[in-house]
DNA sequence: AGCACGCCGACT
DNA sequence: GTCGGCGTGCTC
């Protein structure tokens, strides 16, 4: 007896074959079952889909092939994992199969049943398993998370909560959310997402939480608490990470045991929304606001929506936390609109008195009125000094690797191009190197102009390695409290480029050895620095001069969270009886994200952006998605969009009416690695016509992409709701 | 996207 | 005579 099963594969994009492929197998297999199936000559991971309610017409004369190996040893994925793909897929423009199989760890995709049995098998002399015992895959989730609930009750430790936490972790308890935690730097979050966890998996003992951040580097700290908290009272192997950080075997041991239960908690980067986790009961977004849960290649999701998504469709908690949340949740907390609600912890702990005394004071310094071409304005140099003598520490900001930004010749105004880019590459002096940031291409520095011959090219604007060369300079004579003279090191992606060479350099600088700091955002997010009373944003301005509507925004978090990194330890900023401050020098002091930074008023600056936002038609009062074509050349990429628009038109689209299609216009860095990109907004006041209309316009342009004149395309693709435009 | 097949130039 | 360049075409 033979069955048809339906089987999402990574098919291959751009191309006639369909989105599940149909396959013949001996027994019948349940949705979401995993199997090695043949493609060609290849043989595939694949996912057993649930068939589809019209049958998919198979092309004529094609024969079906065999199911070539069943993964019997793990249990299907649940009918909410695949829900979550294929909402995923659908939204994104993607197909089930590239979703499916890039939302599973890597190294299943060439294990063959055998080879996982071997990994899977207990460590000690096994008893082995047989296949029936297999076969049989509800018991094997029940039985693996035994051992999770055997663990006794060791009571962890509870810090107090304080007022405003209990508030808050009430308010979770006894609604059923999506919540916005607004809170801000120090105020504490973190505590309560410990907190709504554990009620969680106290209340069941087979519930799980999911707990996100946005970037890789946070995953350790994060971990350490969690682990601190729930591995005396679940088991060391009830937390989990998961992150492009980690090694395959990593990644599979992590996913394996989300997916059979024993794994409580699962900490991870935006990929750990596709974790497979049947008990989901909580899902935790921190710093819901950073661009980080926008994946910007393949499948452009967002970890964060998807977050909202998964928990209303599984009906776990969904808690999204920031001290400057994304102008989109904030609106959708808007009590007026009542999407999310909206919970405030605005103090800081251990903050003396009122709730912002412990805030730095945000001192701005009007370069208008300073001597030119100083980056760093007497004012502020003399501040930093100060500290350095009191022995206290300062950050530094400026979001520029690299000594600067571009080698210019006087004589012949020649500039470091890079040959296979829009862009300039780079001076590194470090290594001496020219190198492009956008495509990588790296060069020695020339001796010489290479146009002319001018021996004296200089480097034009400043980078990290500038500032850390010229605040030595600046502090050659300046001594610690010690009688040691001033210690300036830099935190940036070219010092941190080994592994375990930023958790190094952040050591250095909690013990002490470092009086200033200097770094790009990598260092403004979420570390802790208990002994900075000083931060400062040398060249803040260039962000507001950006094209994106998003800048502001950005600029405002960036600049607020790096504010959170002054005198987080208030007792030793007590002690030191100095306030903290934060300097920002500016062009343009009365700009609206400097008067509202510097009254840390984070709603009266998302309620004027959303005002302009409403004033503009623009996200979230209107939804849109980008199509981008990457050619040759610039004509032929924009010759597709020009295409797409009139295919469109011609077939009468679905909902083309309610999107507006602007017309098609090169990408601010048109041409990167010697690929031309164009890209063509489209703008709709209703999220479903857009998606409808997308959806049927994605076979059109498969179909455009095939025909002989776009053969110079090298590719097409959409993303649905852009971060930048 | 892979991976084949297939048809032309420089090498042991 | 082969090795290998990447153009073209197919994959349930």
């Amino acid at each position: 007896m033979s069955h048809i099963v339906n089987v999402a594969v990574q098919t291959p994009a751009h191309s006639a074959v369909g989105e599940l492929l149909s396959y013949r197998s001996d027994e019948p297999l349940l949705p979401g079952t995993l199997v090695r199936v043949p493609l060609g000559k290849r043989e595939l991971l694949g996912v057993v889909w649930d068939a589809p309610s019209a049958p998919d017409g198979l092309p004529e004369g094609v024969e079906l092939r065999s199911i070539a190996a069943v993964l019997r040893e793990i249990p299907p994925l649940s009918r909410n994992w695949r829900r979550l793909v294929g909402f995923a897929a659908h939204y994104y423009q993607r197909s089930v199969g590239e979703i499916a199989v890039t939302a599973l760890p890597p190294q299943l995709r060439d294990m063959t049943p055998e080879q996982l049995a071997r990994r899977l098998a207990p460590p000690k002399p096994a008893k082995p398993k047989s296949k029936k015992a297999a076969l049989k895959q509800e018991p094997a989730i029940a039985e693996a998370a035994e051992p999770a609930k055997a663990q006794a009750a060791a009571t962890p430790d509870l810090v107090a909560l304080s007022a405003e936490q209990s508030l808050v972790f009430e308010q979770i308890e006894q609604n059923s959310g999506p919540f916005l935690l607004y809170g801000s730097t120090g105020s504490g979050k973190t505590e309560v997402y410990l907190r709504a966890a554990q009620a969680v998996l106290d209340a069941n003992p087979e519930a799980q939480v999911l707990v996100m951040v946005p970037e890789i580097n946070l995953t350790p700290q994060l971990e350490e608490r969690f682990v601190g908290r729930f591995a005396p009272r679940y088991g060391k192997e009830s937390v989990v990470s998961m992150h492009s950080g980690m090694t395959n075997p990593q990644r599979l041991k992590s996913w394996l045991a989300a997916h059979m239960g024993q794994a409580r908690i699962v900490l991870g980067t935006r990929m750990a929304i596709f974790a497979s986790l049947p008990q989901l009961t909580l899902i935790v977004v921190d710093e819901e606001h950073d661009a980080s849960y926008k994946q910007q290649e393949g499948a452009r999701y967002s970890a964060r929506d998807l977050a909202i998504w998964r928990g209303r469709d599984t009906g776990a908690k969904v808690i999204l936390g920031s001290a400057t949340p994304s102008l989109e949740s904030w609106h959708a907390s808007d009590p007026e609109v009542g999407r999310y609600l909206r919970l405030n912890m605005p103090s800081r702990i251990g903050a003396t008195g009122s709730g912002t005394a412990s805030l730095p004071k945000v001192r701005l310094v009007d370069m208008t009125q300073q001597p030119k071409r100083a980056v760093f304005s007497p004012p502020l140099m003399d501040a930093i000094t100060e500290r350095v003598q009191r022995g206290e520490q300062s950050l530094v900001l400026l979001n520029r690797r690299g000594f600067a930004p571009v080698l210019f010749c006087a004589d012949c105004n020649w500039k470091s191009d890079c040959p296979h880019c829009s862009a300039h590459q780079v001076f590194h002096k470090g290594d001496r190197t020219l190198r492009c940031h956008h495509c990588g291409f790296t060069q020695r520095v020339p001796f010489a102009c290479p146009s002319c011959g001018n021996p004296d090219i200089l480097p034009l604007g400043k980078g990290t390695e500038q500032l850390q060369e010229e605040l030595e300079r600046l502090l050659r004579n300046v001594q610690r409290p010690d009688g040691d003279p001033a210690r300036v090191a830099r935190i940036d992606a070219d010092t941190t480029k080994a592994k375990g060479s930023l958790e190094e350099q952040l050591a250095q600088v909690h013990a002490g050895d470092v009086d200033v700091l200097v770094g790009t955002q990598m260092v403004a997010k979420g570390h802790d620095f208990r002994r900075i009373t000083l931060v400062a944003a040398v060249q803040p301005d260039s962000a507001l001069y950006s094209s994106d509507y998003r800048a502001p925004e950005r600029l405002f978090c960036l600049l607020m969270q790096a504010a959170g990194r002054a005198g987080r330890d208030a007792q030793y900023v007590k002690a030191q009886g100095s306030h903290p401050e934060m300097w920002i020098q500016t062009h343009d002091p009365q700009n609206a994200v400097y008067t509202a930074l510097r009254k840390h008023d984070y709603p009266a600056f998302a309620r004027q952006q959303l005002q302009e936002r409403l004033d503009a038609g623009m996200p979230p009062y209107a939804f849109q998605a980008i199509v981008r074509a990457d050619a040759r050349s610039q004509e032929a990429a924009q010759a597709f969009l020009s295409a797409a628009t009139q295919v469109a038109r011609d077939a009468a689209l679905p909902h083309l009416d309610e999107v507006f299609i602007y017309p098609p216009i090169p990408m601010a860095v048109q041409r990167v690695a010697n690929v031309e990109r164009a890209q063509m907004l489209l703008e709709a006041g209703n999220r479903s016509a857009l998606l409808r209309f997308l959806n049927a316009w994605q076979q059109y342009l498969h179909w455009l992409r095939g025909l002989p004149e776009h053969r110079p395309l090298v590719r097409w693709l959409v993303d649905v709701d852009p971060l930048s435009i």
